[in-house]
DNA sequence: CATGAATGAGTGTTCATTCAT
DNA sequence: AATGAATGAACACTCATTCAT
């Protein structure tokens, strides 16, 4: 692995963890073993780290979503098995992601001092899995398995206590916070399908 | 006001902002147009601060909480008007309320590098609301309103949406986002009570 | 014992263990129990503290020879027994007076920021002294005791050790770094009174 | 000289006249020329140029005594001559050297802060040299030139009115007061040398 | 590619002092 | 007599950044 790619690995790892304010050159320079002045042969300043971090973001996330586009169009049935697989997989593949996880962790804090992380934050934790959810929804309501012109009641329904007990669990560094989480998601995902059986 | 409080006001304000670690002393002695020395006079040093702020917040949102209780120790009925007007109240006039909304703000912020402050922000913003709602619905059984066995649940369903909408309108400070907030949450309210109908 | 006194004995006292520059206002107020501001209306600034002092300390060491001065008047004949409890009272009565012991300390750190001090210093711990014996010795050449002619030589032989015993064991907080004190300078008493037999 | 040498010779320099509290990084900048924050490359905080300081002071003084031990192993006979230079060595050499001077006059200041700094004072400054001075009289006694069994009341007597004369005209910075004590001192191994006569 | 050396701006904090009350 | 409140100057130290080598 090259320099510039070490350094925005440590980069990531600290600002997910202390925040972009609390983390200095030094931190990161220390953790890859160069000097300070050796960074600014590979990034142009400190922002600039965050910018790129924040290009990966964008570029991963979206890679998730759009398999997860792909994955709804080839669903023709679903059974209650595979629900409750995407859903367990949304959240261990991707909010527990940890790359993933240390970039909300990152936006989460850097996003009160900058509208345009607030924005990034609010479109890839909120806005975009609602919009897919009611899209999932709204397929699934094609197949009878649950009831139509509901998608959007059912995409929150479904999502905000999956987010509520994923924030609950912070900061998610423990196997057994992990472990706690994925329980309680199942159990909201089963009693979700229980309560719309058709 | 004594300079002490407007110092806390100021630091209340910026601390929700920006939090804890980016705010200076500088930066608050500007607002209040006092010099930094003068605010160790009033101030041991600027952990205290916070700690002084922390006490303030445990203090109100436990005036809050005990107020909601004795609410709900003298209702014997629930009419879907009541349900409403006290679920748009826990939002208006505790997540909303200026300082509970700064405090919120700051310990969203500061959790991260405080694992006091974690467990300090997950008590009051998820547990101990939940932990009522569940009473509350315990209690709205017994009245037949809604069916017994699935407080836990309920509470979930019934909290988690609002939290989910009141974070993704974050930073609240227009009163746009506030009134679309209020229109979201009264939504959420009244498709619940419709899925509940007895 | 009204304040001023008190403000004066927290100062010697925390001076002569610090050092001047050391000790903050704060300090000598937090000891006697009074705000900053109320030392300003018994003593112009902190130097005032240190003036009314050194004022002191010259009084008392002044007062002490004085007194020497007169107890050598009435000396006729010197029995070994009395050289050895004099040279022992000078040690115990004003080298470890807890007072003299402070004011000591202070001078020594604190003549290296002012020649007055300084001048101070070698008044009252090198010369007085030195000059004292030496009137001593000439005093006691006269009854044959000691040999006429040398009194400067035998004053210097005399005193050095004990000064060099004194400062050797500093600080001189424990009773037991007194105890070695006394021990080594009674050795030297006698060692001296030996070498010098008539 | 490079800058971290520049520092050093600087805070050394300043913290003998001063003592080490009483001096700030500023003081020592001002002095090299460099700003305050430069000096931080070069040693990582105040305390850490006062430990470069004890380190090479240890060194030298170690290099000095034991260069005395060798010299003191070749010495078979010895004559006055040899006598008086090797006192007025001791003077010159070692407690006139800029150096040294310097660093025992920090050492005396700071001792009263630090017990680990009195420890090296009463080390370097009363042990050590006692403990030569009675290797060397014993050695002396066996030419017969010094009475044997007497090693160190010996070293006392030699030592005391040295440390004596040398305190007393601190500080000395002027070539007289230097002079004065190079002029006292030899009176003083001349009248050792005349009492001693075998 | 990397570093040694430097820097200006800023950090939280302590200090002796002032002054109206 | 004493204090509440303030202040300017100083303190040790950290920061992101620059630049010649």
């Amino acid at each position: 692995m090259d320099t510039g790619e070490q350094i925005l690995q440590a980069a990531l790892g600290q600002f997910s963890r202390r925040g972009y304010h609390a983390v200095s050159i030094r931190d990161i320079c220390g953790e890859v073993g160069i000097r300070e002045s050796s960074l600014y042969y590979h990034f142009k300043n400190k922002r600039a780290l965050l910018d790129a971090l924040l290009g990966r973001f964008a570029e991963k996330a979206g890679r998730f979503t759009s398999l997860l586009d792909e994955g709804m169009a080839q669903l023709t049935e679903l059974e209650d098995e595979v629900f409750l697989r995407v859903g367990t997989g949304y959240v261990q593949g991707y909010l527990l992601d940890p790359e993933i996880l240390a970039f909300f962790g990152m936006l989460r804090i850097e996003r009160e001092h900058d509208p345009a992380l607030a924005a990034l934050y609010r479109e890839w934790y909120f806005d975009r899995p609602l919009q897919f959810q009611t899209r999932m929804f709204a397929r699934l309501s094609q197949t009878g398995r649950f009831p139509a012109g509901q998608e959007q009641r059912l995409a929150l329904l479904y999502l905000a206590p999956i987010l509520f007990l994923y924030e609950r669990e912070f900061p998610l560094d423990s196997a057994e916070a992990r472990a706690r989480l994925l329980e309680a998601v199942r159990r909201h995902l089963e009693d979700f399908l229980k309560e719309h059986h058709p």
